[in-house]
DNA sequence: CGCTAAATAGTACGTGTGTACTAAATTAGT
DNA sequence: ACTAATTTAGTACACACGTACTATTTAGCG
């Protein structure tokens, strides 16, 4: 029978210690990776002591999962605020949240916290589910965008180049985040997305989609 | 004082011995991920001792190396071995290489293994340079193939096109892969990225590259 | 004040970890 | 067949881990 506790954070005192709790897994995470996360490493950067890290997480599952929400919700604020500044037209509001997020990935945080969350996600349910969630919410405003520069598109294939669109963007992370090797070629890298990524929502057809190819690769 | 042994797998004993040991690494790193693997289980998964285990491999670092270089170098044999029978056309080359690249993403092995490795590159050095040597042997086919098709672009530019085309196909990887949500998919986003990438390689221009642009993000 | 609940610290237990060490078994060469 | 090198197994130790539990301190409120 688990002993059961409150910890919710109520008072301002609560909520102060939980913050501290979440800046120090959220450093540990970042500087060390997750492997070396635990919650002794926590309280000591916390700078309380295990029993109370307890007291608000009893269990090291319950911090990841708080952990990860709160990580996430800081990078979804900022993106949120820039959707509401978001222009009518949709090259330029393409424009922007192509060179938000490139020039995001030189972030420190950004650039290890992601990566983590990717192989976690590969083990972790919980992170799986998050990070579909994360990244259906950045396709809506690309998916807005696109639409109206290709009308032709079907929903379904709308879906799929913001998806593109999203996913090849993640994927400078490892190249030209902070303290990578190509970090100071960020706003050129950022440059050559846009261009790229508005003449292929323009000019991309259902038939470039739609076509077969024989592989003649093997999946294990 | 350490205590040196050899291990070095002279005798075929010992090589096959090795290949159990790298093998059921490799599956617990891939089904378990980097904090769940240990030489305790490396050892049960491979059938030997612990001791056995260090007689191979004294401490984890020397099996992680190993384990990395192994994982890595079977990936590049398959590359080599696309490189081989490339075509001279550059469209064609390239069509072939992205084809090759984005659907080995759907590979179980390579969708689970390669988000381990980049975030273990964030905290591990040696994890950092072999990535780094990885990607730039996958770049060189890719600018051959850019510079063919596009002669105006300097050779910084040729490189970042490559860069960009590279990292945009690993980004799909967490979307795409075996067993992502998108995996159905994985066909048509190989589509979406030859048509986009050898739109955008035939004609980027040096001004699209190089144009500064305001930001408005704050780096933390 | 006094009292109740929230917050914090401290301790302890069982388990898993990396790795050092020793000894037995196996293999290979002469 | 003997011998030396290689390979294997087994044991042990110090430490870090997650977590359960208890006791103490602090804060809020009548």
């Amino acid at each position: 029978m688990r002993n059961i506790r409150k910890g919710t954070g109520e008072s301002r005192r609560g909520k102060e210690t939980i913050l501290l709790i979440l800046n120090s897994a959220k450093t540990i995470l970042i500087e060390q990776g997750y492997s070396k996360l635990s919650m002794r490493k926590v309280a000591v950067g916390a700078q309380i002591s295990v029993g109370n890290l307890q007291y608000y997480y009893p269990s090291k599952n319950d911090l990841l999962k708080d952990l990860l929400d709160h990580s996430i919700d800081e990078f979804m604020d900022e993106f949120e605020r820039l959707r509401l500044g978001a222009n009518n037209d949709p090259e330029l509001h393409l424009r922007s949240i192509i060179n938000f997020i490139v020039l995001d990935l030189g972030n420190p945080t950004t650039t290890t916290f992601y990566p983590e969350l990717w192989a976690l996600a590969n083990h972790d349910e919980y992170a799986d589910k998050l990070m579909d969630e994360v990244y259906a919410r950045v396709r809506i405003p690309l998916e807005d965008c696109i639409k109206q520069l290709n009308p032709a598109l079907s929903v379904e294939q709308v879906q799929k180049v913001a998806l593109f669109i999203s996913s090849s963007m993640e994927g400078m992370t490892m190249f030209v985040g902070h303290g990578k090797v190509w970090n100071d070629s960020i706003q050129q890298m950022a440059n050559i997305a846009t261009m790229s990524f508005l003449a292929m929502a323009r000019n991309i057809t259902s038939e470039d989609i739609e076509k077969e190819i024989q592989t003649g690769s093997s999946h294990n």
